[in-house]
RNA sequence: GCGCUUGUAGCUCAACUGGAUAGAGCGCCUGACUUCGGAUCAGGAGGUUCUGGGUUCGACUCCUAGCAGGCGCACCA
């Protein structure tokens, strides 16, 4: 139950029936009326706007407008105890502490379910994230979009939309060409021992890369390692499968799982491409022209080249981009609008593709183009997870290509571990640069907010054992008829926005929004224990270590939204640290 | 040169599709442990929300012109 989306429904009948009585005039949409979070210093729990947003057409200044509105949805309404005008004419609504008992009779029968809008439209949602090449490991990089996307999939699912998870792999093209090259040099090297070329640029110089040439020369040992046109195309197809292996186990240790994983190589080779381009020609959004240099200094040896283009300039880029190279074959961007038509075609509501911050400037073209097949401007939204800064001995830690400071997955897990990582990358909204120190972020205190939270449900935890009651199962009570004080009341408003914290990450895509107000949840829980330490009418257990009902449901519903927000994030909850 | 993006306390960041006197943590200063787990809590100091215009009853948020940082800018993927 969401008491802001309740009161908003409220609200808004009441202006419709005063409309109908001619006592109130109303506009189209109710765009822009809504109900709020007060800020703490007011003492209410909700508030709206409703009579500033009406004000200008009813000709009626913002608070006598607050006036009769508040007077109409107090007679309506037996659970306010206060309602109140402010400056500049808001309403302020304070419900009576019996609101409070059956609200939390409401979330303690509904377990689970909380935090869940019902109502609201689902959707059908396909996220591409990661989709690294598959070429070698992934680094620390990656894993703050593979976390993003995993997450914000992981949302949209707990708020009852349907979510495929999806990775594109880049099987083809020269960057696979040199990739299976490399792979060779080094089974040469492991075989015949061969010095492998350190100075061929073109080559990966990754030291996995032996790995992948052992564990192929172990499980292919009758293939003719001599002769690398003879095995090129099965050596391509293994060194993929080996780097997939291994992006998988990175996945898999960040507590991830891709639903599909779709291959570059297959749209290519069932024609896909041309199918794509076609459909284009038919629509008129494809020309043979040339691509102008871009406007200062840098562009001297610029060659015109007669090309296919896209005309990604009707949707707003900067300019057409090119889909098929001189040599004849087709570029990166037309593969890639064929398998964002292979999306179009599944039939999503909407596609969200999870891009690094070096990739930003492929948004506008990639969105053209599915507006291109779409017809939709909407269709596609991309999520730009911005850079890491790795922080080590509080200075900053540059990686290179160079090999050996290069930090992958495997090293960031195995350093501060799985929940840490998931909980500190997303602590931050996506847009903006992440700072991650590393030893800020294994620290046990509560300077680590991953801890801080984690810490709350274990106090609860520890409350629930010593009374010796099981906090994973359900509790049944007849009577809820409970006298909250002030203090526990804050803690029931900050749980009731739970469903708005919900719904605001799922409209704007925006997952760091969970773990900060787990933070905020967390926060406000250890100051209520804090009190007890004064007050022993406070504390949970008493003298003679028993537990009243309402201090009983009240732990309960703290920690079901601690866990499922934990839930939502991938990171646990135990019950001792 | 163009495009995208960021700019909020000394530092790292929040601020709910335009709401009220802009909030946290770190750091700094004071205080609280014979504890339902101190991996915690209470209090204090700290702000021209980069700048100038505009829209609005109301702007950190929207528009516009700048400034500063980051990323990108051919047939690579």
């Amino acid at each position: 139950m969401n008491i802001f989306e309740l009161y908003l429904d409220k609200i808004k009948s009441i202006i419709v029936d005063l409309s109908k009585k001619n006592q109130l005039i109303i506009p189209e949409t109710f765009k822009g009326i809504n109900a709020e979070i007060p800020p703490p210093k007011f003492n209410c729990d909700i508030s709206t706007n409703v009579a500033m947003v009406l004000s200008k057409l009813n000709q009626t200044s913002p608070l006598i407008l607050a006036q009769k509105l508040a007077s109409e949805i107090k007679n309506n309404d037996d659970q306010i105890e206060i309602i109140s005008v402010a400056k500049p004419g808001f309403i302020n609504i304070k419900f009576r502490p019996s609101f409070w008992s059956n609200f939390i009779e409401e979330i303690i029968d509904n377990d689970k379910k909380f935090g869940i809008n019902q109502n609201e439209k689902k959707f059908n949602y396909l996220v591409e994230f990661v989709s690294a090449n598959p070429t070698g490991p992934l680094h620390v990089g990656h894993s703050r979009g593979a976390i993003l996307g995993d997450v914000l999939s992981n949302v949209l699912i707990f708020n009852k939309h349907k979510v495929t998870k999806e990775y594109y792999v880049n099987d083809y093209g020269n960057q696979i060409i040199n990739f299976t090259k490399s792979v060779y040099f080094r089974i040469r090297e492991v075989k015949f021992k061969e010095i492998f070329p350190q100075d061929n640029p073109d080559l990966y110089p990754g030291d996995y890369l032996i790995d992948f040439a052992k564990n192929i020369i172990l499980n292919k040992s009758d293939l003719n390692f001599d002769n690398y046109d003879e095995i090129h195309d099965e050596l391509t197809v293994l060194s993929i499968e080996q780097a997939l292996l291994l992006i998988k186990k990175n996945l898999k240790s960040l507590g991830i799982k891709h639903d599909n994983f779709v291959s570059e190589k297959s749209i290519v080779l069932k024609k896909e491409v041309e199918s794509v381009v076609k459909f284009l020609e038919k629509n008129k959004f494809v020309y043979k022209g040339k691509i102008k240099a871009p406007a200062g200094d840098n562009n001297k040896n610029w060659v015109e080249r007669e090309q296919l283009l896209f005309k990604s300039t009707d949707f707003g880029d900067d300019k057409d981009r090119a889909l098929q190279k001189s040599d004849g074959t087709w570029t990166y961007f037309a593969s890639d609008v064929a398998y964002h038509k292979n999306k179009v075609d599944r039939k999503f509501d909407y596609l969200i593709n999870i891009l690094g911050a070096d990739h930003a400037g492929y948004i506008k073209r990639i969105s053209s183009s599915v507006e291109a097949l779409s017809g939709k401007k909407d269709k596609l939204i991309c999520k730009i997870s911005q850079l890491v800064k790795l922080i080590k001995d509080k200075k900053p830690f540059k990686m290179s290509k160079r090999k050996g400071d290069y930090i992958t997955v495997d090293d960031l897990i195995e350093e501060v571990g799985k929940d840490a990582t998931r909980f500190i990358m997303l602590n931050r909204s996506s847009d903006v640069e992440l700072d991650f120190d590393f030893d800020a972020v294994k620290e046990k205190s509560k300077d680590n907010p991953l801890y801080y939270v984690q810490y709350c449900y274990a106090r609860i935890s520890s409350v629930f054992r010593h009374i010796g009651k099981d906090l994973n199962s359900k509790i049944e009570l007849s009577d809820y008829n409970f006298e909250y004080s002030n203090d526990e009341i804050k803690i029931l408003k900050k749980i009731s926005e739970w469903p708005k914290c919900i719904d605001t990450a799922c409209l704007k895509l925006e997952p760091h929004r969970i773990p900060v107000y787990l933070y905020d949840l967390a926060s406000e829980f250890h100051s209520y224990w804090s009190l007890g330490k004064e007050n022993s009418e406070k504390r949970f257990i008493s003298q003679d270590n028993k537990i009243s009902n309402d201090k009983l449901v009240f732990l309960k519903a703290i920690s079901n939204v601690i866990r499922s927000g934990m839930n939502i994030i991938g990171v646990d909850t135990p019950e001792k640290m």
